[in-house]
DNA sequence: ATAATTTGCGCAAACGATGTCGGGAACGTT
DNA sequence: AACGTTCCCGACATCGTTTGCGCAAATTAT
């Protein structure tokens, strides 16, 4: 099956390409007749436009980019699969870039993506990321944005967001009322956008509840191997440590699951976990763990809608606006108040 | 920071873009001082060749098409891991495309890819793909394919994939010297390689410990929702039920366990259970599972470096092989042998 | 000094599609 | 009969880059 081009039905219908072009687009300069031809000469062939000729003339490309930070990741799996979704029966397709936590990388993404002439970018920030003039420029040349779960204060754009402070309210809320005083908080970089709300929604939990807020309690990880081990020997130094961890990641929260369960401290006997994730397996883990549920497909599929509105309506200006989703808190044995009669198993319910 | 073109440069040093566009490739048939004009003055307005205009004129792209089922899958996404690794620092970017399982879209990816003028093709087969009669079509343009993972026999190209074989094999014999004799096979559609590779390893042991092969013991997936709840209660009403199950994926290992849990079968004590998967979480399941890993960055890494073997010596025929990559069996509490006396708990160990 | 090479560079065509012109034919209007 | 319209359609330039060919100047050979 070759590669017919509209010159190959512009020669078998002895027409011009031009006109071929303009049938196949259906403008209405062209007889009806001749359209008729040209169409089912180019559903003969399996005629299908040249999506890099079409680039190359500046038109749209009809594809979306979508940066982020790291694709083994439940989250951000699921938020492509979201964004697929919605592409898909949209009529677009996706291109996807890893930035690996990489503020250098994304930065080639981005150039990588604009010289591919994508029609929108979707993006979340690499963890490294203090500076968005890379995206400015994106803004500058009119490309349409929309940030999505790690974002930008400095970025005028479409921002579409978990609920981090509520989900972070919640979980913190749950500890307290199952009993825990002590509540050491796990989470990344602190200049990232989600970082600074779930902390904030942490520490509004606390002072709601008349609980002091110590900053000795809070540990910010890199994104480095076994990290979490060191947190949390230091912690549980402490002449009054924390009787509970809530983690503001999917690998926090097994790094976290894993250094207890070295150091043989038991969950929830010992201390409280609960994580800010996305694991599908959170449930048939030992202990089930209770976690804040992102709605990571959701996320994806409401960024990708407002990506597309913004490039189809390009010309009237969309507004601007930070959308938020609701969190969802699951509460399973990781978190459970602990009564002393009960036998230390984590048998299946 | 405007997009500079090979015509800024010319008109910016008073000479042709012919003569700039020789100087930027190296050609030995411009003067050195030219050259070096040409470069500072590139480097001076930060030029960057269009890869738009590049492809249309149909040279080399320096992107490779991934093609692959789900990305939302530990085994793909840690696969796509060791590709974009090599690629990144062999300088090509990589373009990602998800079938969803449905071979209409692989073969609407595969159009995508090749009309975007990838230099390659790294492909894993979707699930209902039978007939490659598509991936032929991409052979006969010339462009270098490597298939890995989910593989077909019908495509004389180099192929990537890990010891199905070996690996089934040992988990089965494992099961077998843990006492197990009735042993259940849960795998997906049966006319994909790695299906058959397993089965053949399963079969292989029963044979070699004098146990029958029974054909009831097997089932076959697809990729709906909660498809193994009633695999396993069919396979429960036996009146000699199986006394473990062996899993072929990571979606059917959880499903699994899911199921085994929800029936009060206890693991295992009721039943063994262990898994063909790349779970990072297996090790914190409740109970611990027992896996057969598959090295899947490993595997990516290794087909992106064929492919790209292939597409730079692209003249020189590359030898056509099939790598095959040893997995690893890892034993956990799933697949204890049990001794009677033991309580049933599943605490950390 | 003349002829033959070599060196260095520009012109123009191509890649596949779109869009701006403009032109011929057929029609209607005075 | 002469003019203006409308309807269809084709020639050509364009996007950014590469490349075959050719041509002038500089160099070497005769």
């Amino acid at each position: 099956m070759e590669t017919y081009t509209i010159k190959d039905i512009a020669r078998e219908l002895g027409i011009s390409t031009s006109t071929v072009s303009r049938a196949l687009r259906g403008s209405y300069e062209i007889n009806p007749e001749t359209k008729r031809l040209v169409m089912e000469c180019a559903e003969r062939l399996n005629y299908r436009p040249n999506p890099i000729a079409l680039s190359l003339k500046g038109s749209a490309s009809r594809a979306i980019g979508v940066i982020l930070p790291q694709i083994a990741n439940y989250f951000f799996s699921q938020a492509i699969n979201g964004i697929e979704a919605i592409a898909y029966n949209r009529g677009y397709h996706v291109i996807i870039f890893q930035s690996q936590e990489s503020y250098e990388r994304e930065v080639a993404n981005v150039q990588q993506s604009m010289s591919r002439k994508v029609d929108g970018l979707l993006m979340s920030l690499s963890s490294e990321t203090a500076d968005v003039a890379h995206l400015q420029e994106v803004l500058d040349k009119n490309v349409p944005l929309v940030l999505f779960d790690r974002v930008s204060a400095e970025l005028n754009v479409t921002k579409v967001v978990a609920d981090n402070f509520g989900g972070a309210f919640a979980a913190t809320e749950h500890l307290i009322q199952s009993g825990r005083k002590r509540i050491a908080h796990l989470t990344i970089q602190p200049w990232l956008s989600i970082t600074q709300e779930r902390l904030a929604g942490y520490r509004a939990a606390l002072e709601k509840h008349g609980l002091e807020f110590d900053e000795s309690l809070i540990r910010y990880g890199t994104f480095g191997p076994d990290e979490v081990g060191p947190m949390v020997d230091e912690l549980m130094r402490y002449s009054s440590p924390p009787d509970a961890f809530f983690t503001a990641s999917d690998r926090l929260a097994v790094g976290c699951l894993q250094a207890l369960r070295q150091r043989n401290l038991h969950i929830p006997e010992d201390v409280s976990l609960i994580g800010f994730t996305n694991l599908n397996v959170a449930d048939f883990l030992a202990p089930p763990l209770s976690t804040v549920v992102q709605p990571a497909t959701e996320i994806g599929q409401i960024a990708a809608e407002r990506l597309i509105d913004q490039i189809e309506r390009k010309h009237r200006a969309l507004p601007i606006e930070t959308v938020k989703i609701p969190t969802e808190l699951i509460v399973r044995s990781s978190t459970r108040t602990i009564d002393q009669n009960e036998p230390l198993v984590y048998a299946s319910k």
